[in-house]
DNA sequence: AGGCTAAGCTACCCGCCGGTAGATATATGG
DNA sequence: CCATATATCTACCGGCGGGTAGCTTAGCCT
């Protein structure tokens, strides 16, 4: 049980760190704001992480680790390239909706992340767009999408996604649910596929 | 003359601060670096910008500028919507290749913008979008467009294109010419046009 | 030539903040 | 009820860096 309390404990410190890196950045935060904000002292968040760049990484692995696992799932799962391609859209765009404001700081603070922590993240970009990509070109040659440079296409449809996090408000006009299942449409027609020939 | 030689004096300055904002990011640039770069001292900065935060500033707002204004001019061109959205794109695709570390940086170090500057650029923002929704609705009533949702469809038209900052590199396999054009049919593509019937 | 203007430099200040040492309180076990 | 360990706090350090005052130098005009 001990160890549930120093891990229930991590977690609020990361919490309270992911909101205000997202509210005003990772340099304009103080760990002062963030004991503060938690009602203790910052040498309590000192015996949780090792530095202020080790909470930096703490906020962004993990969600960049779902994000790769998204895809991964729908990659994995049973259908044709055009079920799992939805299936891995809706699923990514999820995390950035969900994790939006961690997806916001790892992006802003990619140069405040301690060089090791950036090599692992890099790593884990390169597996989502390998698997992004592998997936559109099965669907290629499955016959269902008709992508001229599937690479490219991988980085469009990935960086759409993406970017949600800069303008998804919750409580906007569409819930999230509606929100993936659009993205994902989107994703779909981006790979060319014609469901239904049109007569002028 | 003499304001010429101000002004070349001013482009350099920010030449080098863009260089450096992009490679260390802003708070991990000091205002030293930047002098030590032109071979000169800090007070010659102040001579020419009022803060740290000013050159930020004036690092950003001229780019975002420019991206309005080239959907701008694409808007105001002659054509059909089909036209003038493929030009859209890949004007707007062109600056921000060419413009990539100003735009990354903006991205980036939105949080450390003074609020009026911020203002200023989310009120671009706004005419950015309009203009590419009207844009797409243009082309849904001129029947060359069918997007069930235009203001989603504009903010995922505008994000894959935005997101290109993070992945371009200059020298890399695609000229920035043949991105603009690839980018601009990803775009027409999600928008939903159907040229030829398809068969099977 | 000599003085005047303006441009840039040297040298400094000062507040902020990440990080830590050592005191203190709290809990556990004998 | 004391001993020990553990958790957290108080209090501090030190350097970094934005910003500035005032001197120096260089160009220019008469």
């Amino acid at each position: 049980m001990r160890d549930e309390i120093i891990a229930y404990k991590r977690e609020r410190i990361l919490e309270e760190a992911v909101a205000l890196f997202y509210a005003r950045g990772f340099t304009g935060t103080t760990l002062d704001d963030i004991a503060a904000e938690l009602g203790v002292t910052k040498p309590f968040i000192y015996t949780h992480f090792r530095s202020k760049n080790d909470l930096l990484a703490a906020v962004c692995l993990p969600t960049i680790e779902q994000s790769v696992e998204a895809i991964e799932n729908a990659v994995n799962s049973s259908g044709t390239p055009t079920d799992k391609l939805l299936r891995a859209i809706a699923a990514f765009t999820r995390v950035v909706l969900e994790r939006q404001a961690n997806i916001a700081i790892f992006f802003r603070e990619e140069k405040n992340l301690a060089p090791e922590a950036l090599i692992q993240i890099v790593k884990q970009q390169k597996q989502f767009d390998r698997l992004l990509s592998k997936l559109l070109s099965d669907g290629v040659a499955a016959g269902e999408f008709e992508i001229p440079d599937i690479s490219l296409a991988a980085l469009a449809i990935g960086g759409m996604i993406s970017w949600s996090y800069t303008w998804h408000r919750p409580n906007g006009r569409l819930s999230v649910d509606a929100l993936c299942t659009r993205m994902a449409d989107f994703a779909l027609q981006m790979s060319g596929i014609r469901l239904v020939p049109v007569s002028a």
